[in-house]
DNA sequence: TTGTAAGCGTTATCAG
DNA sequence: CTGATAACGCTTACAA
């Protein structure tokens, strides 16, 4: 089959052509280049006739001779995530905006290394990494390359994250005030910063008030979803004696725990409170709703991708080092003060 | 801030300069050419020179020349919905693995129009549409191009649909053989073909039963999303009298509807039967899990991806047209056998 | 089997 | 202010 009538394309010698003018006059009205002294007469010309024959720069012929693409990575850990999606969107809006092309590359489809040779080969301007450990990375891997990170520590590179202590904190602080003594935590085993400072920062404020949490009830998970939050939910309630309180690491995680609370008749928040993170739009739709901290997954990417703009056209960053967004807790129904007597302990 | 070291692109005649040969021979054994005769011994020098420097093909340059970008353009109504971010996910994947990229057009975040005129500017290689009124569109905007529908009437290009009109049916069925004679329908009002046919499947196969939907309960909404569903259960419930089931046109809209059912007082599955469309993991977590028809999210993008490709490579498409994928019924727990007695007027 | 030369569609550097 | 001319890094006839 013949490919369909091979699209004749019209170039800016077409255009030059039309004009009446040489084709470099053309390109420099057409690329709006600053400094491009054309008389006003020739550049309406030259205006006139790239809209009458409806003229399209060849992105790729001027990525050659700028030696810029135009393009920028954006590396996630998996983009089906509601909280990443939305930070997604933040960047693609930014990019998109400023003439940008975003490749988007999923861990959980590819290996970082692979997603950035191939970045690499396609001379992306830049790269934004969202939590998937660029830290221990070689260096070689990234050398040469303009970096902003998300949700990672920023030594080597510019970065933007959100405070995740704080939304540790804040969940800790809010389980107190309502009464609980007894916490348990479920998260990810992944080696992501983000999650690490929310576990931190809600474990050092229980031990500010005196409280610790037993490592039995300090539960792991290969990932951050909704299956992996009922599972842990599962072996918490198997385990013997009970919380009155959970922080799951996020809301997917903590959709999942509430789920499987719910399942075993352990009422929410009536036996145990749930609590989650990110503040997903989902958070709003489970039944109970679910008390969260929202964490502004679309001003996250929407901030990393102008620091990395910044960069790549030069502009001086504004800022030294990374930006900390502020996070903000959201008490909904999964969350209730301490029931008055302890609750029954399991019986097998 | 000066750039990071701008580092000095090694390039083919680096390659070539290190293996003793000239730089088009370096590009006949580095574009592994298909009908390229290269001494074996100088095959390996330039692969070994490549390997040595870190040589990576710069694929703007190729690109130029070859008069291919390797780029694929993907435009979706929103990627924040779950199922078509699965969509996305079986695309990029067959992209990747045939060294394609993959941009990314959320159409949510601009017009299609102009998705189109960036992705022609960047010379891709073809156009996967995902239920964007593609067949809406004037003429000219995709002249030229090599388009796949994804669920959408494929007259003028070739397409892949899943079986929209069997789900519809399907649900239908399925709550025709639990007793359920009151129905109401939730669809979004968006110009979709893949909606239109489920919405279709379903009426009809409620008429061959010789039943029909009360246009009061037949209720459209601005987009298919959780904050639509349960707007609109809020309406069903308010409207006088009340079905005994609701079909909602995708999951989102289900979930969004039995939240405000629950709320409102209403039990499903008790009072009111709710069934869903596209299976999205996230249906197996609410409370009750959501009945719904599974639809082949990545499986249609894949299949989509693979009809392109085989395009843009010129290689022949086997099946004229459209591909339907099916669908299947997933029964769970939203959907039970109509109450013995009619539910009670609401009372004001 | 290999090298020479031309060209892909732009932008950039210069003379005029 | 405008127009030659030379890149950009690669592929592809065509010669040698």
């Amino acid at each position: 089959m013949a490919p369909p009538a091979a699209a004749p394309r019209v170039t800016i010698y077409d255009v030059a052509a039309r004009a009446g003018v040489s084709q470099p006059t053309a390109s420099l009205v057409l690329s709006n280049h600053p400094r491009a002294r054309v008389a006003l007469a020739t550049r309406q010309r030259v205006l006139d006739a790239a809209a009458a024959i409806g003229y399209l720069p060849n992105v790729v012929a001027r990525s050659l001779t700028r030696r810029r693409s135009f393009a920028l990575g954006l590396i996630v850990p998996d983009f089906r995530s509601p909280f990443i999606a939305d930070v997604v969107a933040g960047a693609e809006r930014v990019a998109a905006e400023a003439g940008y092309a975003v490749l988007l590359c999923d861990q959980s489809a590819r290996p970082l290394a692979s997603h950035l040779e191939l970045l690499r080969a396609r001379q992306i301007d830049g790269v934004l990494i969202d939590a998937v450990g660029a830290a221990t990375l070689p260096e070689a891997a990234l050398a040469g390359l303009r970096v902003v990170l998300i949700d990672e520590p920023a030594e080597r590179w510019p970065g933007v994250a959100s405070d995740a202590t704080a939304a540790g904190r804040l969940v800790a602080e809010h389980l107190l005030a309502l009464g609980h003594r007894e916490f348990a935590f479920i998260g990810p085993a992944v080696d992501s910063h983000a999650y690490r400072l929310r576990e931190r920062g809600f474990i050092s404020a229980l031990r500010a008030a005196g409280l610790t949490v037993p490592s039995a009830r300090w539960l792991r998970v290969s990932a951050a979803a909704v299956a992996e939050g009922r599972d842990a939910m599962r072996r918490l309630l198997a385990a013997p004696g009970r919380p009155t309180a959970v922080f799951c690491a996020n809301d997917l995680l903590a959709i999942g725990a509430v789920k499987q609370a719910l399942t075993a008749g352990v009422t929410v928040p009536g036996d145990l409170s749930v609590a989650g993170c990110d503040d997903i739009e989902l958070a709003r739709y489970v039944t109970p709703e679910l008390t969260t901290v929202r964490i502004p997954a679309r001003e996250l990417g929407a901030r990393a991708a102008r620091l990395l703009l910044r960069q790549v056209e030069g502009r001086p960053l504004r800022r030294e080092g990374a930006v900390l967004l502020p996070v903000q807790l959201v008490p909904r129904g999964t969350t209730a003060p301490v029931p008055p007597t302890p609750p029954l302990a399991q019986v097998a």
